[in-house]
DNA sequence: TAGAGCCTGGACAACGTTGTCAGCTGCGCG
DNA sequence: CGCGCAGCTGACAACGTTGTCCAGGCTCTA
């Protein structure tokens, strides 16, 4: 078999391919494994005259400690598990950053994976993480049943669950004041004068969504206004469900004449319909978005923290592992209505 | 001292806190150890009756492979890392997501971290991933020198460079053409009649910012316009520079009348710049982004494929794993011109 | 100068898994 | 009835590291 691998000089002691081990380090330092170990490892007790002999060794291989016999011998792994729904949505981006700089913060390294909003696939990924004996999981649920987790919680796997709460098992969560923040948002609809309101959200199933669309019912409520079924869209949100249902509430003797969107996705989407109608229709979106500010009009939004949400739940979740929590909690963020002029346009019937 | 774990029945055979192992299930199930292990794996050679046995002791126990122990033994940790600038950027997100996908293909996790455009803190990452034994490595560099992974790629760490070529050693690196992009963006303001073209980029230290501004001055070249020095802002990319180098632009007697801008974070400054002012500048963009449709104008990009490039990479990655692959390679990938408006404009002046 | 104590270094076991190999059982066939 | 074979099963070593513990040599003091 011809030797495909990139050729350089052979180092002595190790073969091709295989890396060399504290055990050739000491060997060519002329030393014992353990001196070499405390070297790496920078403990005390050796001369400078050994510690440098050993360097060079080191350098002179090219030795890179194992970590996986490290994490054998040791237990703990310095690395935290991310279960969240898609990398390539930027309102994960941030999060994930945030949970990144904390775990840094910590000495430890992410892993991190996409669930695709997929219960099966999330489960998987979460349960090879802990195969990988992370030390710690943050996990953005796609399903509602986590006792799946619950031998690992027990193995003392620190779990903290974030924008939406675990299914049938008692652990930490950290979550945006969803209802608060669309019945907000609503509420400032009406305070500008409107009654008809449409609202487009994702399948109730969804715990954010079913929030979201509970204040948006309190908003409406609150304000003495009965909701009718018409001015509601709640299940799939790909751009073309969202476009239809955006126009049905827009056609007929009695249209909408603001529109309250349950996630940037469909927000982004609805903008477009309004960009085609000539009628002027509000908007408010729950979840900022990149740009809405120099759309026309700007788009006033209801703001997450999504990086305050990633930090939040590492903090917590390296409190755990610190061993400093007892009870599992849940911790509400608060949202925030940014105003731009779409939300705050008049009725227009 | 307090036990603050949940408690929940204490499993036989395991200590608190310590996880069952295969021993333990094992003995639980009245077999032998390498009984556990073929069951757990699929192996063939059991008999249904035994491997009943053992999958009831596995339930009961709670029991999840030990992942360090079996990469110890086997020598693949079926992961690979990605350090990539800023996972919370737009453009990494769908880049990184595609590296999972492939990642997932092949059965392996992903591990990522945010090199924060800090050289020294690309190379701690990039070593990180190494000592943890990832199998591959995909890199954005942030440095201009990788000699540091020489050791790690001769003793066989899969590696390749996206985005950005690595420096000083020879290894695959995937790419978008960033001149030509660059070129064609800057021929398409020219041949709508500007001659006064502003360019704003990055640091030419960075290999992207220096090929997106050899295609402007090719493109510049080709048509005959000599550049003028007022005409070009090369350096750190935060608002507030990019800011004041676009008003210096369209200051003073004879003022651009047309900006060429070298990725998105600038071109979204400049947006708002333009928005500021009275007189019309066309305006084309390097990168494309979300909403660039709906703002008055569009925006006219010259696009490129984040997630081909990480798709790409990462099947170069599987291929090298695979050892089907000898000499290190180019990549460039083509860049598209999106035509939206604002790249259309006719020049002011 | 001898003894006590400290400092340095190394031998060895253990972490939890998998590969190797050998033993055991039961069955079929001569 | 005995032998061979196949199919299961388990004992044992090894992966590369770290923790424990002990040995040997040095220094310091009485």
């Amino acid at each position: 078999m011809p030797d495909t691998t990139r050729s350089t000089d052979r180092l002595p002691g190790t073969r091709y391919g295989n890396r060399p081990t504290m055990k050739d380090v000491a060997a060519r330092a002329g030393v014992g494994l353990k001196t070499v170990s405390r070297v790496v490892n920078g403990e005390p007790g050796v001369t400078p005259d050994t510690e440098r002999r050993v360097q060079e060794a080191i350098d002179a291989l090219g030795f890179r400690r194992n970590d996986s016999a490290r994490v054998l011998r040791k237990g703990r792994t310095a690395s935290i598990g991310l279960v969240l729904e898609d990398l390539a949505d930027p309102f994960y981006g941030p999060l994930s950053r945030a949970v990144e700089e904390v775990a840094r913060a910590h000495g430890a390294l992410l892993i991190n994976g996409s669930s695709a909003e997929d219960p099966e696939r999330e489960q998987e990924l979460a349960l090879a993480l802990c195969a990988r004996r992370v030390d710690g999981l943050v996990v953005i649920p796609a399903g509602d049943d986590h006792r799946y987790l619950e031998p690992e919680i027990r193995a003392g796997v620190a779990t903290v669950f974030v924008d939406r709460p675990a299914g049938r098992i008692d652990a930490d969560v950290v979550l945006s004041d969803n209802f608060g923040g669309a019945r907000d948002g609503v509420a400032h609809l009406i305070a500008h004068g409107h009654r008809r309101i449409g609202f487009i959200g994702d399948m109730p199933r969804i715990h954010t969504a079913a929030e979201r669309l509970r204040g948006y019912r309190a908003a409406m409520e609150d304000a003495g206004i009965p909701v009718e079924d018409a001015w509601m869209s709640l299940g799939q949100t790909n751009p073309e469900r969202v476009r239809r249902a955006a126009e049905e509430m827009l056609a007929g003797p009695e249209p909408v004449t603001a529109i309250f969107t349950g996630n940037n996705r469909v927000t982004v989407t609805v903008i477009r319909v309004l960009a085609e109608h000539s009628r002027r229709v509000a908007l408010v979106g729950f979840d900022d978005f990149e740009l809405a500010d120099l759309l026309q009009p700007g788009v006033t939004v209801v703001a997450q923290d999504a990086a305050a949400l990633g930090r939040t739940a590492a903090e917590r979740l390296f409190r755990q592992l610190d061993g400093g929590l007892v009870a599992p909690e849940r911790i509400e963020l608060p949202t925030r209505l940014i105003t731009r002029g779409s939300g705050e346009l008049p009725p227009a019937d």
